[in-house]
RNA sequence: GAUCCGGUAGCUCAGCCGGUAGAGCACCUGACUUUUAAUCAGGUGGCCGAGAGUUCGAAUCUCUCCCGGAUCACCA
């Protein structure tokens, strides 16, 4: 795509040999401005304002005022025009602050000259000073007295109605979009406030904020493939993390009981609707607690987020009603494929599992082992029936290397995954803490990845060494924080709550 | 990586059974001292994503490529 927010060749045209109609496109008027400008010895690109009201705090201090009514209340606010309408002697503007928009009124009653206010342009950023008033439509407005341009915009702004709509130019210039549209900036706002309560919550809880490297030897922690990087000095090819995992249960092994990382993650995979090769993801670990401990914490934490949010368990995502009340529901992972599937995992053959797979056109079901043909069942049955808020419990042992074997049945371990809108929002386990069992499953998951599986995981051998100066009972959570951010502020696509989500780069 | 949809003025979009590139907003000129998607009159502005082909003639038809979106696949 030409980006086409980006300045064209200024052109100038003479068509009808008329002197007076000579075009100019808007980037090199407003050169010609900011020239004009330092002509008269003012500088457009002011060093600082001194602001005594944000713009919501001037439209408070007015609220009672009815139609028609003066105030004396003064006020110097800030912010980018928006809309400009000329009047002959008189002129409103819209300006935008951070927190809100409020009309401004310039007339040559108080300013005595227009000549200098006309010459503001939309997208210019200015201070004003006046008396705050209401018209006779009913809007609190600011009498300007003085006034400074503080930073000449040399752009154009897309249009005041339709806001800009190209997704592409929306993600590429997102602070055109944020100019431009004003629930970009309150989804923004929103996604820090969830992140600021998850914070408040676990610190509640006792739970201590901890930092972990990025940059890993060995990955792991979750099945998926790295980046790859490079140390100059060191000679050393490292990755980049894909989960936060194994630093924090060597911090469990530490001495710490109750931990918490929010971090980003990095998995070199396909981009979608609800992957982005970046991601923030929140773990914690608890020391002497299961997966039940972590069940109860992650919907008592995910009610209390949306209550916060809505007023009310309940919130519409993308035309559907979701019910956060408490408590969620939960399923077996057994009983989920019973439903759907009609098979019994604990007694169905591996032939009939893969042939309800061929069934639904994966034709390589024949090669997976008995793990992965659960798992893919689950997938290919289950997991798009799931939209409400439910708790998927208890998982084949083949496809949780880090999981605790379950304590009253063999062949599964004690995980459940939070789906949520047919999304995995959370995952969590009773963390497996036996060292010599850990290496086992480790050198399993090995073996597979020399067969030639690219997201099984590698051995980690300090990892193992870790755990074997003994960890603590421990249960671990780990949540998607955008996937959450996302049912939060009804967004259909991960990229609406990513400032820059991943992007081909443009080569021209 | 596969399939489908899209890319036209600064922005939002028409035009797509081939025949001189359009509207609204923005911008420029003029009028207007409580407007608010202000209004009224006039005007400027285009490598129609890029390249090749078919044709007397291509925004329009064909092919290749680039970028985005949706659905898959992989994954959280």
């Amino acid at each position: 795509m030409y980006l086409s927010l980006q300045p064209k060749p200024d052109i100038i045209r003479n068509m009808n040999h008329n002197t007076e109609s000579v075009a100019v496109s808007e980037h090199e008027n407003r050169l010609q401005k900011r020239a004009l400008y330092e002509s008269e010895g003012t500088n457009p690109f002011a060093y600082a304002y001194n602001r005594t009201h944000t713009i919501a705090d001037a439209l408070a201090l007015a609220a009672g005022c009815g139609p028609g009514e003066k105030t004396t209340h003064q006020v110097a606010v800030c912010g980018r025009i928006k809309a400009k309408r000329g009047h002959g002697k008189a002129m409103f503007v819209n300006i935008t602050d951070q927190t809100g928009t409020i009309q401004l009124y310039a007339s040559v009653n108080d300013l005595g000259d227009l000549t200098h206010f006309e010459r503001l342009d939309v997208g210019d950023i200015v201070g004003v000073q006046g008396a705050l008033f209401t018209t006779r439509r009913g809007e609190i407005t600011i009498n300007i007295q003085s006034f400074a341009l503080l930073t000449k915009s040399m752009h154009s702004l897309p249009e005041k109605y339709h806001g800009l709509q190209n997704k592409e130019a929306r993600y590429r210039q997102r602070y055109v979009d944020l100019i431009a549209n004003p629930d970009v900036m309150a989804v923004f706002q929103k996604r820090s406030a969830v992140i600021q309560q998850v914070r408040a919550y676990l610190h509640d809880q006792g739970f201590m904020e901890v930092e972990t490297p990025v940059l890993h030897h060995i990955y792991g922690g979750a099945s998926a493939r790295p980046f790859t990087t490079h140390h100059n000095e060191l000679n050393q090819s490292l990755y980049l993390r894909i989960a936060l995992e194994l630093h924090l249960k060597r911090l469990i092994v530490g001495g710490f009981e109750k931990i918490f990382e929010i971090g980003r993650v990095f998995r070199n995979e396909g981009v979608s609707f609800k992957h982005n090769p970046e991601y923030t993801l929140l773990e914690l670990y608890q020391a002497y607690a299961d997966y039940t401990d972590m069940m109860a914490l992650t919907e008592s934490m995910i009610h209390g987020l949306v209550v916060a949010t809505y007023g009310s368990p309940t919130v519409t995502y993308q035309g559907q009603l979701l019910d956060f009340s408490l408590p969620f529901k939960r399923v077996s992972m057994r009983d989920a494929i019973l439903n759907e599937a009609g098979v019994d995992i604990d007694t169905v053959s591996d032939a009939d599992m893969v042939a309800l797979l061929v069934a639904k056109g994966i034709e390589d079901a024949a090669s997976m082992p008995r793990g992965e043909l659960i798992n893919e069942v689950y997938d290919t049955y289950v997991e798009h029936t799931l939209i409400q808020p439910t708790f998927v419990v208890d998982y084949p042992v083949e496809t949780s290397p880090l999981a605790k074997n379950h304590r009253d049945k063999p062949a599964y371990v004690e995980r459940f995954e939070l789906i949520v809108a047919k999304m995995e929002l959370a995952n969590a386990f009773t963390e497996l803490n036996d060292p010599v069992e850990q290496k086992a499953r480790l050198q399993a998951q090995q073996q597979s990845r020399d067969a030639g599986s690219v997201n099984a995981h590698g051995m980690d051998d300090d990892f193992i060494e870790a755990l074997s100066y003994g960890m603590p009972p421990t249960g671990g959570l780990g949540i998607g924080i955008d996937r959450l951010v996302m049912l939060l502020t009804d967004a259909a696509s991960i990229r609406d709550v990513l400032f820059f989500p991943h992007l081909k780069q443009i080569v021209t």
